[in-house]
DNA sequence: CGTTTTATTGACACGTGTCAAGGGTGGTGG
DNA sequence: CCACCACCCTTGACACGTGTCAATAAAACG
């Protein structure tokens, strides 16, 4: 990439949000690029964190490993997201692992790096709390979803939230532009695939959505599944 | 109180944690001072943040409510730490609802104020992000433990968790220095107080801790406690 | 075209929520 | 100071949602 390529991956990122021309060729100019392959891993969980992402295109999942081995999505993450920000500037171990669910292209930055950028630049610590505080929003809303709501919901939900944060139009409804295995639903859902399955085949029935394997899914009735969602 | 008091109250809370005399001062001479009696809410969930407060002392649950009614606990909150003030800074709706579960006091800063405060202090921006990290990392492990783990597990976790954050040495064992009602902490564990009650009735028969009712309870075995938080 | 991964579906068991009834404790007001 | 009244906790019985186990089928991949 290209100076101005590179500039207008970071212009689409809410993290420069604001930013003036000098931040931005300042990061564009002191940013390395790396390439994911689909299941690739940028780091790992645990990993003490010495550089911080930004995915410029592709597809991101963000996985916490429990000590058994057992596995939960925390997010999804698409471009323009910061990925391993939080624990740079922490100064602690990465807590999750994101592991790319399609070929995609990140441009980093060292630790310190990161750190001066935003150091010399207060508008993009301004532009972290924000991104820190919606994921944390974001994970107090899920919390709350698998503490009182069944599964049905839940999994009404998540569907919701992907399309809010990656839908695409098409012709027959909203699309969720990247491939969700039931497995991959269930750990987002705090669920068993077994469980999602049965779920989406009872919605299929009822032409609420359709989209069978690697294909994307596709939402024919948002309506219905927001009716799921808010149900009593 | 007076100025050195309310810059001693500031200088325990680690939002402050390398600030400079004269951003400590600043901050001192800007905030309010506003009591809470037990059971008094700060604010309520939804409404637009005006205010960022910080706890002087007292003890504060912050809560979120479901459309339905129901209720869960994000978390506890104790001295020095800081209320609303990611809202603030995002200029969006309160998320929770803090309560206090004791008398206590808070010092508060008008959103504005507080936004000024943090431009024109950067070592305020980066504890800020410090934080909100922290609390996110401990959702994601919240997220976890409700989507994978068993509820006696999980009733460990949460009162270890509890234990880390403002658990007090005494001589049989650590103490929880606040009450915790049983139906407080199946809100904090996605369970209902019926099956807390029956672990913590487990727990007492074994020995592990003790304190009905109002008093506060006292872990007289916390590594058995860790062993089954850890347990396969 | 075989091999591997992912999905489907059924049977079953088990944890835990739900419902119900009673017992303590602490606080309040007479 | 005592009695009453909330509120909280305890305990049992039971049902139900969902996880677990198992077997098959269907895609995807190389």
């Amino acid at each position: 990439m290209n100076l101005d390529a590179r500039i207008s991956v970071l212009e689409r990122s809410s993290f420069f949000n604001d930013a003036n021309r000098d931040t931005l060729v300042h990061a564009a100019e002191t940013a390395s690029e790396c390439p994911v392959a689909k299941d690739e891993q940028l780091f790992r969980q645990g990993e003490e964190a010495s550089h911080s992402y930004l995915l410029a295109w592709g597809r991101v999942r963000l996985d916490q490993t429990t000590s058994d081995g057992r596995n939960v999505v925390i997010r999804y993450l698409g471009p323009g997201d910061l990925i391993g920000t939080v624990a740079v500037l922490r100064r602690k171990p990465y807590p999750a692992t994101p592991v790319a669910v399609e070929d995609g292209m990140t441009l980093f930055w060292g630790a310190e790096k990161k750190a001066q950028l935003i150091a010399e630049h207060p508008v993009l610590a301004t532009n972290a709390i924000e991104l820190t505080g919606s994921r944390l929003e974001e994970l107090q809303e899920r919390l709350r979803e698998v503490a009182t709501q069944r599964v049905e919901r839940r999994i009404a939900a998540t569907l919701l939230r992907q399309v809010r944060h990656a839908g695409r139009r098409v012709e027959d409804g909203v699309e969720i532009p990247f491939t969700l295995t039931r497995g991959e639903i269930a750990e987002l859902t705090a669920t068993t695939l077994h469980t999602v399955s049965r779920t989406l085949a009872a919605w299929e029935q009822e032409g609420i959505l359709s989209g069978k394997r690697a294909s994307h899914l596709v939402i024919t009735k948002p309506h219905r599944l927001v009716e799921i969602a808010e149900q009593e």
